[in-house]
DNA sequence: AAATCTTTATAATTTTTTTAAAAAGATTTG
DNA sequence: CAAATCTTTTTAAAAAAATTATAAAGATTT
């Protein structure tokens, strides 16, 4: 029995959909891939055959017949790696087919902007993967997250991560590793697992606003991550829009990044204590076994009222920002999400007015403002969807 | 032979790719529709039956056989009417299926502030498709593009255009007219008009701004119109970036619009004339037959200095903009289109030299600026392509 | 508990695509 | 300049997939 490559394609798509929605009846898998029934039954007996998917039992009563239900099989040894990078902290972690983490969550402290930082990258990677004990062929492949301009098709990243040799850096690792590697922008990363496994799941327009170390943007446009023609969507941080004429990263003044980044909310919190503002700031940024950046997010949980005040200044520039957005892209939701969505419901007030101030009330209201629930899992579980989106599974 | 919808849906599908491209080969053809060769060359041969197509000659060589390419019919007497209003004036025309003309475009001065301009909007094209000598049952639809906010799933502008009786618009035309009538945003039909003929054909990311009262987008997103999820999407003019604090229409202070629009350049230079400036505006202005906005834009094509200089004040404004929408959208080009682009040249350095000043310059080599070939003609033919679109041909 | 209703699962039919073969016509070469 | 070659279109036969119809399963109602 050979498999086409449209038979192929299928098996994919079927395990595609089932990763995503974890359990799924035959007709929804029929409607989801846009395939007969028929097919769908028999391709997915040939794949509970292989293993790959497992009954799970019936569904809820609709008034008629209990649907039968159907999984991806955690027992079949088929892992994914998932690799999330940020500035200085590097995390990963292995799922099985199931989601379900069979090697925990590992920590590397790498500065991104480090020369060394690829070479360090594959060999933290193959040793944890050594130390899980799990053969190359049972690995399915490696997806990275990683903050700067990514071209995912040419497989770089031209802000930093560039191998040594001058190579290219997904062939680089792919070659390290022995394994299948796809990288990605990491504010993309997070939209995508707001679009498959978050608040965005089954929304058609959305903005998802990465707020970290810059403010990242993810554009999910007629039910997909867009792009744009060049893969530089999404620059919402470089708009010109601040008031102050602070100079920036990428050379201009007025980017609404120079506002609202982290790291300039804590040199914020520095400044008014060293001005002799008080703080439990003061305590916290005394523990360097943190950063500086989560201390303030902490400070800020804790409601502290400096931390506060900062996060509501940087918050009220990203709503003008936003209002922009939502003048432009009309969606039905804007998520808040990556690390700094933690102090969560603390920004949400100065986001709003902010809109409010800037928005024609007509396109405002159509918009809702949600928080993220996925936060600091958003990136490594997008990075292990990407591996599978482009395997094939034979 | 009973025709089913799936059937009736390719036969729709293949007119509408030969409305747009004029001449294609059948291998062409079951490109564009992705649908076999088979059975494209069954259902073209069922239309050539029908009289709809008609095969126009041999394709040029390609080193093999020549393809035989086929036109729609424009003997076949079925007809289409185009309506473009603006905030005066309103065109109409009626072309037949080889977009020729077979009623040359007429004019009407209408207000469509005006309380009864829905009724005196009917009476024009009924009267017109009278002159014409045509039945209605030739006329497969009418397409009416307008500014303001509209719902073309409802048949409803939000900001004109209400009929008098509280009723639906598009429900109200149709039952006057007898025909079928879609509606769109003046803004989203030029767009959809470069997508389909003009310079963003085949491109997939383009944002086309329709420069004229206001100043309109519309946006191509993965090479289909973007409408966002309320349909309010490209709201450009309206985004908070002016420095001036003068009020726009909307209720708002700093939109773009306040600078931009037509009427406001045409009231900066009354003053400027007012105030003593030498310009041939001074007579053109005399003339009461055109608008002054069209005798501006004639002092600009005559390349009269105070008019450049008030253009390029307003070009700089509308780059500003350009440039954030670049940030968020990276479109492979921007299309200068509506009846502001006759200043074209004028207007390109301008808007080139506020990109090149707000925008990171990796992403902004990646957007090249263009000028409109259709200017006039876009609207109306976008108008027509609308009751293309829509229509079922049995 | 029987009847009804809803939904899933399987089978038969039709449609469509894929693959293969033939035909048409341009280009190359002796 | 004509035969051979090559490219592409067109038609025909085989395979795949989608529809449609039917049957089976099981919940809900009466």
């Amino acid at each position: 029995m050979t498999v086409t490559a449209k038979g192929q394609q299928l098996r994919a798509d079927i395990i595609k959909q089932l990763y995503y929605r974890k359990a799924l009846s035959l007709t929804e898998i029929s409607k989801r891939t846009k395939k007969s029934l028929p097919l769908i039954t028999t391709t997915v007996n040939m794949l509970i055959k292989e293993q790959y998917i497992i009954e799970q039992g019936l569904a809820p009563s609709t008034g008629g017949r209990r649907a039968q239900t159907f999984l991806l099989n955690p027992k079949k040894e088929k892992y994914v790696v998932a690799v999330a990078m940020d500035q200085l902290t590097t995390r990963m972690v292995i799922y099985n087919l199931a989601q379900e983490i069979v090697m925990p969550v590992k920590n590397l402290d790498l500065d991104i902007q480090d020369q060394d930082a690829v070479a360090k990258l594959s060999q933290f990677i193959n040793r944890q993967i050594e130390v899980a004990g799990l053969a190359k062929n049972q690995i399915l492949g490696v997806g990275i997250g990683m903050p700067g301009f990514v071209n995912i098709t040419e497989g770089i990243n031209y802000s930093c991560l560039k191998p040594a040799d001058g190579s290219n850096l997904r062939q680089y690792l792919a070659q390290a590793l022995g394994l299948p590697v796809h990288i990605d922008n990491d504010s993309s990363l997070i939209a995508l697992a707001e679009l498959n496994f978050g608040v965005a799941r089954d929304k058609k327009d959305v903005l998802v606003v990465n707020i970290g170390w810059g403010t990242g943007l993810g554009m999910i446009v007629n039910g997909g991550l867009y792009r744009g023609s060049s893969g530089y969507a999404g620059e919402f941080s470089h708009i010109p829009l601040s008031k102050t004429s602070n100079l920036c990263s990428c050379g201009k003044v007025g980017c609404l990044e120079v506002d609202t980044s982290l790291l300039v909310m804590v040199a914020n919190a520095e400044k008014a204590l060293a001005e002799g503002s008080v703080s439990i700031m003061s305590e916290l940024f005394k523990d360097e076994q943190k950063h500086k950046a989560d201390h303030f997010l902490d400070a800020v949980v804790k409601r502290d009222p400096l931390a506060i005040a900062i996060l509501s200044d940087a918050a009220f520039q990203i709503g003008k920002g936003l209002a922009t957005l939502i003048h432009i892209m009309n969606p039905e939701s804007i998520v808040l999400s990556g690390r700094g969505a933690k102090a969560g419901k603390m920004l949400l007030p100065a986001i709003e007015q902010a809109i409010n101030e800037f928005c024609i009330p007509r396109i405002a209201e159509k918009t809702t403002i949600v928080l993220s629930k996925l936060i600091e899992d958003a990136e490594l579980m997008a990075s292990a969807s990407l591996v599978i989106a482009h395997s094939l599974f034979n």
